[in-house]
DNA sequence: ACAACTTAGGCAACGCGATTGACTATTAAC
DNA sequence: GTTAATAGTCAATCGCGTTGCCTAAGTTGT
């Protein structure tokens, strides 16, 4: 019937860069936000991690993360408000625009940055030991060449 | 104030391998389903994808295409009657076991099939391209290596 | 000055894709 | 043959995003 037609699906998948670094860039992931887990920082997603990258050292408005991070701006508003309730940011009322949101940083936000750092630096050491340092800086320029 | 923490941040953020890595990965995929589309099969999603990789050429049970896809079966369920729909694949009553349904491709899944692992080999070929022969083996034994 | 437009954010309704729990029908086991 | 396990579906729910509309606040033009 049509069964060739999934055993070359399935040779090609086996094949596929596409495929296989998804699946490397999956499993390194999840495996960094394991250990974030462990460290007590569990409640931290990934949209959440697009709030920090997305936010200057003194404080930004919540449109502006929404457009940085590519979201609307309701769903910004609903992470902000989760990662106030949970001590990782502060908002306050623009004093120079009232009806604006100002987004900062922390206490327990800087020590979750910290900690990200940390476990990022720790990835990147185990990446080195499993592929040594030769083959880590072909895989960086690799990587800044797909990146186009 | 906790600013430093973000500016450590985000410059980890930037040699991060796993983000790099995930960021190349997304434009890869985007790139071979945008291709898809063009040709046709716009309203194929990842996840639908994931059925045609659990498929067996000779059909397969829901229970098990949920199983290996790592999903419930009511989710399989949804996923096979949108493909049903489509004319993807086709359902069957398993005459061994009246209460399994054995899934099947059907010929528009066929040509899908081939239209994927056509888009898979351009993609591949378009990565080559961009770093060449030596380099792109080099990124095959990384992956591999990095797979664990 | 003041009417008219724009902008920031919140509320409500909804969509999509997944989950769990309870149910029926069928098969297997003792 | 009664009892237990299995395949699949229905219903309710949840998470995370969307759009549409609303109010409050700032900006602009005449």
């Amino acid at each position: 019937m049509h069964g060739d037609a999934l055993r070359e699906f399935e040779e090609a998948s086996r094949h596929d860069l596409t495929h296989t670094i998804g699946a490397v860039s999956r499993a390194l992931t999840a495996a960094i936000f394991e250990r974030l887990a462990e460290r007590g920082y569990g409640s931290v997603h990934q949209a959440h991690v697009a709030v920090f990258s997305a936010l200057d050292p003194d404080g930004t408005r919540v449109s502006t993360l929404a457009a940085r991070a590519g979201i609307s701006r309701q769903a910004m508003s609903a992470l902000v408000r989760a990662l106030v309730a949970a001590g990782y940011v502060t908002t306050e009322t623009d004093p120079a625009d009232q009806r604006a949101t100002i987004v900062r940083l922390d206490r327990r936000g800087a020590e979750f940055c910290r900690a990200a750092v940390v476990a990022s630096a720790e990835a990147n050491a185990e990446i080195e030991r499993a592929l040594g340092a030769e083959q880590t800086g072909r895989l960086r320029d690799i990587l800044r060449i797909l990146a186009e």
